[in-house]
DNA sequence: GCACAAGCGGAACGTGGAGTCCGGTTCTGT
DNA sequence: ACAGAACCGGACTCCACGTTCCGCTTGTGC
């Protein structure tokens, strides 16, 4: 591979990145291209389709995410606090990530890279919560995928217009704690079954 | 208005509702006319475009969930229960609204019929809140506005995929029970400020 | 039952965006 | 330095979707 077609590829992830950031995830390649400096071509080059193009994104951050949690599991010795600690740094990179978490839900995580990623993050909540437990801090029933519940909820909750406040930020994180220091509270359920009826 | 109008917005409010739970909101309108059995240019002399008409049926589903938690707060004694029942209907309900709820978080809350549901369902919530406080099951600084996040994170965390267990409904009900219930234990913030950096 | 308008359906249009292609350009091996 | 291949860019194709238009149909007032 020639160096400048390299050179090529990563200045189209990073405006990949950007626009997807600033104008969501349905700007047209053309505009991403512009945006890199490169034609349409060179982009078809290196993705063979958008859908692979968001893939990369994606996997990109997520890949930052996880980067973060793992440096931030061997670093902080502080075993009750290290999973909310965790969460609000995850919060604060919420806004770049919700546009695209939301169109990636669905067949996107089917790919192979993806698949390693979820559980490599599951694998990571696990770690955290483990030593919330030991320390008392985290409730003992909790798992991962609670975790993961809540997360998907926190990268989801707000509408994609304006930048989160401070002031909301902590109350979510407020609420996500609670969650997951409380012990549970377990009822059957009782309500009726789903139904359009009117 | 010809009797046979109205029929004929009924039925593609109806076929619309029925497409967009089954096929999410990128259905074309021109299945939607054909799953209602009328002609485009019907669909559109009802509704002005593709948008007014996801409004529609996204009003009609607010609608509902209002009704139907108005009905329960009048009819269930429990005031420590109500707001926990409550939320497992929305759950339960969760499926059909997931994809409408992920295109409608823009600009089509802005819609003056939008706002209001938008307004009447914190009143519903905050009224089922009062009563669990008052009967010392919800935390006290507890707001509707909380609820409301929580609810958006019950209908959005999951892919759109597959149908819920009711094991999974359990599970994200008792994290939330859990969220709502437990006194609120802040702290300052402490991570770094979001950035992209590598 | 008739006339007329309101309503209907689906063919046709315009737009916009994903993906292709090829003539020109730039890097690399010798 | 030169040949040739890899690579570049943007004009072009193709298609799908929202929206419009108009000749025909159907309900309604007299």
């Amino acid at each position: 591979m020639r160096k400048d077609a390299q050179a090529n590829r990563e200045r189209l992830l990073e405006a990949a990145d950007r626009m997807f950031r600033e104008h969501g995830v349905e700007v047209s390649v053309g505009e991403i291209a512009d945006a890199a400096g490169v034609g349409r071509g060179t982009l078809f080059r290196n993705f063979r389709s958008k859908e692979e193009l968001i893939a990369a994104v994606l996997s990109v951050r997520v890949g930052e995410l996880l980067e973060y949690g793992r440096e931030l599991l061997e670093t902080d010795p502080d075993d009750a606090e290290v999973t909310f600690t965790f969460l609000e740094g995850l919060v604060r990179r919420q806004e770049e990530n919700r546009a695209l978490l939301q169109t990636a839900t669905d067949e996107m995580f089917a790919a192979p890279e993806m698949q390693r990623q979820h559980v490599e993050l599951l694998e990571l909540f696990g770690a955290m919560l483990a030593r919330g437990k030991r320390a008392g801090a985290i409730r003992p029933e909790a798992t991962a995928t609670d975790m993961l519940m809540l997360v998907k909820g926190l990268c989801m909750f707000a509408p994609v217009e304006q930048p989160l406040s401070a002031e909301t930020i902590l109350r979510h994180l407020d609420l996500v704690r609670a969650a997951l220091t409380t012990p549970a509270y377990s009822r059957p359920l009782r309500g009726e079954p789903a139904s359009h009826a009117a």
